[in-house]
DNA sequence: TTGCTACTTGGCTAAATAGCCAAACAGCAA
DNA sequence: TTGCTGTTTGGCTATTTAGCCAAGTAGCAA
C-alpha cells in the first residue's frame, strides 16, 4: 500500500475541509446530481426539496471547500464540479462500507 | 465519466457519515497515522495532542462510521482501517484541491 | 487484595451547524 | 420605471459537536 506523507496542519485542515462539506446528505446529492452535469439552485432545490435559501448555504460549503464552482447565465447560478475527482471518491466510498470487515484489502477499485 | 446511480436516502446518509467523519483534523491525522498500521489509543493521542478523552471520542466517531476498527490486547486497545481503500480516498483528494481551476479533468489519477 | 496503566463514559460549556422566514439583490422584460 | 424570477444574505432558534475534567472500567502484576 502507498504510505502516506504526513501533511501539514494547514493540509490537513483544508483536507478536512472538503471531506467535512461532503459529510451532508442533502449535500452529497447536490454533489451527485451535478456529477452527471450542470444543475442551476431551482433544479437543485426541487431535487433535495430543503428551502431555496437552505441549499444556497450548502451550495456555498462546498464551493468554499473547492469541489464546486458556479458560474451565473442570465438569472440563474448554475454549478458543477470544480474537478471531476471527486467522483472516484465515491466508488472508493460504496467500497468502505460494504466491506465485510477486516483485509478486503484486493478489492478495492 | 462514470454515471453515478442516485443513491437511497439511506445510503446517502451512511456515505455522509463517512466524508463527516473523515472531515475533522484530528480524526483525519488519526486516520492517515493509522493507514501506515495499527496504532493504539495512547500513540494517537500523543501524535494529535489532545486529551486522551477527546481522542477516544473521535475514535468512536471513525468506528462508527465505518472507517476504523478495534482489537483490544492487553491493555491496550488498537485501531487499523476496516479496509485500506480510505487511502485511495486521500491522493484524489489532493488533486480536488490543486486543481487548476476547471476541466483539469485528464489529471485525475 | 491493591495498584498501576490504558481506555471509555458522563457531564458540562462554548462554539459551530442546519433549518426556516424575510429581506435584499441581480437580470431580464415590459 | 415597475414587476417578475432566481439567488443570496441576515437573523433567529434548535440541535449538534468539540473539548476538557472527573469518574468509571478492564487487564495485568505484585
Amino acid at each position: 500500500m502507498k504510505r502516506l506523507s504526513p501533511l501539514s496542519l494547514a493540509d490537513l485542515r483544508s483536507q478536512a475541509q472538503v471531506f467535512k462539506a461532503l459529510g451532508h446528505p442533502a449535500r452529497l446529492q447536490m454533489v451527485q446530481a451535478v456529477a452527471d452535469g450542470e444543475q442551476c439552485v431551482c433544479e437543485l432545490t426541487e431535487l433535495v426539496g430543503l428551502d431555496m435559501s437552505t441549499i444556497s448555504k450548502h451550495l456555498s460549503v462546498l464551493t468554499a471547500a473547492g469541489v464546486l464552482v458556479s458560474e451565473k447565465r442570465a438569472n440563474k447560478v448554475f454549478y458543477r464540479l470544480r474537478t471531476p475527482c471527486v467522483t472516484k471518491v465515491f466508488s472508493c466510498l460504496h467500497d468502505v462500507q460494504s466491506a465485510p470487515d477486516a483485509e478486503s484489502s484486493a478489492r478495492c477499485r
